[in-house]
DNA sequence: ATCCTCCCCTAC
DNA sequence: TAAGGTAGGGGAGGAT
């Protein structure tokens, strides 16, 4: 579902003439509320609840109240989230959410109908200390799909790739806010003073600064006795539910049916089929990657310590991490939540000092101030750069000189250079092309009719070490967007228009919330 | 040529 | 149990 209407007319009138009348509905329901929601009192100010699940009154109704009287709703759990009110949560889980207190919906109802805020310790959940399970406040249903009204927000705060997507955008956003209201005074670089002088590179120089395994790093600084050993940053702890044998195999043989060229990764039916989202470099060497499945991940690397999601702390570091380089520059291109280009050339000129003082220094500030180590690559361009990080990781630096430039680039694998993903590496393969220094080997027109005219233009250019594409420093956000395709079973038609709904409200509240509308 | 629409590919 | 999102670049093929 997006902002563009391609949720209309697949094919059946039917359907589309269903989604206008539905649209037309959301509209009414929006209206609606924004005008039911006129304040009644304030005594919720101050007071900004998240909804976990299934509670009475239900998560629309509390959504109502809260705005009614001065208090605020969070669709998922921010920092600003005082409470969070939910019926029943596991222990462990009451664990994860940290010290934010979790109470009844009724303290909310209750203060609402007593007409002031009541103390919320009466209402609380879980009383913190006993191991028993917290007491039900209403009925609920095992297990939730994607047919609940809860489903969306259960989802979004246990997606990690909702979050980095989220993150990525945000830190977008900051970077042009702190450019729009720059006074062009950088105090940072007065702590440069103290570095060697006299010795400024004359060229640009681009910097590509990274996170180390970001998740795994920031979960461990309060795990220091984990340090060194093979990590993972998983929801799965390796215990998965036990699938029939026989559905097991049957995917195998249907996924190498359908994709005979893909090397996808084998499901056995004892794996757990969690994936991991950060893995650290001991695990690395085991052959354990990013994004694999926590089965296969244990199958090659046994002694694999799992550790939970962070999200509050993913948040905290990254934001951390774009302070600190922000004091010394904003020509920063915010890559993602971990990651970002700068042109360092102003700050290496003013100091007048040399990329390997710089890199020293900002690395040592940026452990200092998240707890959390990262890499930083040098180059003339973005590739350059983007490639020195990759040699320089873990915990390093690495300058890509421009004299040095021809001879690593033909050494360097097609399959690292930005863009190029299985797909192209399969291409290339075919062709008998593998590293950066085979392509010498082939006309460029070869090498676009086998990948099309851009892409093969820019492969060319880039196994070269050329990349024309500037650093952007302001971001403007083109689309807005939102899919889910994770526990979708419907039972029927309405579960599917129902959900379709929840989904066309969140596009719209996204929308509204970047300012449209 | 330039567009539009429906994909595929890539990256975090 | 597990939480497979989101945005951007660009190609193929047909309409203009
Ligand atoms: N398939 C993936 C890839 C990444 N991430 C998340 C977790 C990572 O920690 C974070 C940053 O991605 P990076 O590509 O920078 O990977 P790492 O920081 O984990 O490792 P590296 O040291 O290679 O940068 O994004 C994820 O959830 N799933
Ligand atoms: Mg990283
Ligand atoms: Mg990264």
């Amino acid at each position: 579902m997006t902002s563009r209407n391609d949720e209309d007319d697949n094919g059946f009138a039917e359907w589309g003439g269903y989604m206008a009348a539905k649209k037309a509905k959301l509209v009414e329901q929006y209206e609606q509320q924004a005008s039911s929601s006129k304040k009644q009192s304030d005594i919720l100010t101050g007071v900004a609840i998240y909804v976990n699940g299934y509670t009475s009154p239900s998560a629309e109704e509390l959504k109502i109240l809260m705005s009614a009287h001065g208090g605020v709703y969070h669709t998922y759990q921010m920092p600003k989230t005082t409470h969070i009110v939910a019926s029943i949560l596991p222990n462990a889980k009451v664990k994860q959410l940290g010290s934010v207190p979790i109470v009844k919906a009724t303290w909310i109802s209750d203060s609402i109908a007593a007409g002031a805020l009541l103390d919320h310790r009466k209402y609380l959940l879980y009383t913190g200390h006993d191991d028993k399970q917290p007491k039900l406040d209403c009925v609920r249903p095992k297990t939730l799909t994607a047919a609940d009204p809860g489903f969306l927000s259960e989802f979004y705060n246990n997606s990690r790739l909702h979050l980095i997507s989220t993150l990525g955008a945000e830190y977008k956003q900051l970077v042009n806010q702190l450019r729009e209201k720059s006074n062009g005074v950088y105090p940072g670089r007065e702590r440069l003073r103290t570095l060697p002088r006299g010795l400024a590179p004359s060229e640009r120089v681009v910097m590509h600064i990274d996170m180390d395994c970001f998740f795994v790093s920031v979960g461990l600084r309060s795990r220091p006795q984990l340090r060194g050993r093979p990590v993972a940053v998983t929801h799965g702890r390796g215990t998965p539910i036990n699938r029939p044998q026989a559905s097991v195999e049957c995917e195998n043989e249907l996924v190498k049916k359908y994709f005979p060229n893909e090397n996808f990764e084998d499901v056995d039916s004892h794996g757990s089929m969690a994936e991991v989202a950060s893995c650290s470099y001991e695990a690395r060497q085991c052959g354990v990657r990013n994004g694999m499945l926590l089965g296969n991940a244990l199958k090659i690397c046994s002694d694999l310590k799992t550790i939970p999601y962070d999200f509050e702390g993913y948040r905290e570091v990254s934001t951390a991490l774009y302070k600190t380089i922000a004091e010394y520059t904003l020509d920063i291109e915010a890559v993602s939540c971990d990651e970002m280009y700068v042109d360092v050339t102003p700050i290496l000129a003013a100091a007048n000092i040399t990329v390997e003082d710089w890199a020293t220094h900002i690395r040592k500030e940026v452990i200092a101030v998240t707890g959390c180590p990262c890499s930083a690559g040098f180059g003339a361009n973005r590739l350059q750069a983007r490639l020195a990080n990759k040699r320089a990781k873990p915990a390093g630096q690495f300058y890509l000189r421009p004299d040095d430039v021809e001879t690593y680039m033909a050494q360097v694998s097609l399959s690292d250079l930005p863009g190029v993903g299985s797909a192209t590496v399969a291409k290339l393969t075919k062709m008998g092309l593998h590293k950066c220094g085979d392509l010498q080997t082939v006309s460029r027109g070869q090498i676009q009719a086998e990948l099309g005219n851009k892409i093969g233009q820019t492969v060319a250019d880039l196994a070269n070490g050329i990349d024309h594409k500037p650093l952007n420093f302001h971001h403007e956000r083109k689309s807005v967007s939102a899919d889910v395709n994770y526990g979708i079973r419907f039972k029927d038609k309405t579960e599917a228009s129902n959900f379709l709904q929840s989904l066309s409200a969140e596009v719209c509240a996204r929308l509204k919330d970047v300012g449209m509308r």
